[in-house]
DNA sequence: CGTAACTGGATACATCATATCCGCTTCATG
DNA sequence: CATGAAGCGGATATGATGTATCCAGTTACG
């Protein structure tokens, strides 16, 4: 939680400690996998990392068993920070606003990171820290939802089942070909947010769009 | 147009005709072809095309070159009719109307067709018939945009340019996991129409969402 | 030093779609 | 019916691509 990047644990807990050449080559693998998986997505392979990270292929095996094993101990840590965004947001008085707002900072964050977006949409492993995570923003926004409808805020209608499919719907627009990273999720989140809301407010759409 | 299914030309003319068992062959191949790349997209081979079919693989190699040949001649038939949807959607009085149900009848159509989903994702080739069918669509959607916003239907800001990642979007819905053919997608549609409008008509929401 | 730990990357392996080839079958025509 | 051209089937060659291993050589560290 108050730990940050770059000072990770050195593996695990009740192993030898590895030698700090290859600890330092560990750190590497992790900085270069979540650099490769964000920008060219899950189907990145072990090899493209290894590269990435200036070492070679035998040594990323040896330290993770397979693609699987370096992107959950990459991801994991992702989705921890989203679900901890979704809990401050629970905090805040109007339930809207804080679900907006978590909506707006959890997908900003996904809309850079390709292969967040890809393990999001194709669901995690039952049992990794990658599903409990996932489990746990989930719960968290249900909450939200649950509140900002007791609050009169929301749409007839609308249920905590709906925010999946509007994340579906954020990332397929981040995944529209052209220039990356662009902004235009924004506009329809807006969009959507809108028709989300009880008395939908016409604030003025973000992103291109201006008439003649 | 005026042509229905299953009395398709006896292939290009000019050339001399099929023997009448592979002119019946080729009818299968296409209708094979039409059912496995809505079931199973446009990855399915032409081998299982073949299967599909009850023919050889050889059979359809002979009468198509590649894949590409084959979906082409499935799909331009498919978008020409979208296309023909979009035209008659212009006559419309109501452009905003015209619109939304032009999109609640394309997309409902791609909605079984997940073939004709990954072909508008990810763009037709250039020069193909595809390409013109999309190019004629978009036409008449902008078209369609730009009369609803004369006629003032249309919410601040809102372009021709939305309509293609909002079709983006339902895309992703209809490519949610879960038993299919699913009709979420017009729940989400209605959200987004509404979003459109100058005036948002809240009309209670399509699919599943009754609140307690 | 001596040795256990670690590294590199060529390469074996596996998977998978694509496309061809050719002996055999079927049609169509005189 | 005979016969040759047209068509068929599907085993298989080809090629691309990702995964994972292996081991000779290197490096850290007591």
């Amino acid at each position: 939680m108050g730990r940050q990047r770059g000072e990770e644990e050195p593996a695990a807990a009740g192993t030898r400690p590895l030698r700090r050449d290859a600890e330092l080559n560990r750190q590497r693998i992790i900085q270069a996998g979540r650099e490769v998986f964000a920008a060219r997505g899950l189907q990145a392979t072990l090899n493209d990392v290894a590269h990435h990270a200036g070492l070679g292929v035998g040594t990323v095996y040896r330290k993770f068993p397979d693609k699987q094993a370096l992107a959950e101990a990459i991801f994991t840590e992702e989705l921890d920070e989203i679900a901890a965004m979704a809990q401050k947001a629970r905090a805040e008085g109007d339930a809207f606003t804080a679900l907006a707002g978590f909506l707006e900072g959890a997908l900003g964050r996904a809309a850079h990171n390709r292969g967040l977006r890809e393990l999001m949409r194709h669901g995690a492993v039952e049992g990794t820290g990658l599903a409990r995570a996932r489990r746990e923003i989930t719960s968290h926004c249900e909450a939200l939802v649950a509140r900002a409808r007791t609050q009169g805020a929301l749409r007839d209608g609308v249920t905590e089942a709906d925010i999946a499919p509007i994340a579906a719907m954020i990332d397929a627009i981040m995944a529209l070909p052209g220039e990356h990273p662009s902004e235009l999720w924004r506009r329809y989140l807006a969009i959507i947010l809108d028709g989300l809301r009880a008395q939908p407010r016409q604030t003025p759409l973000p992103g291109p769009g201006s008439v003649g």
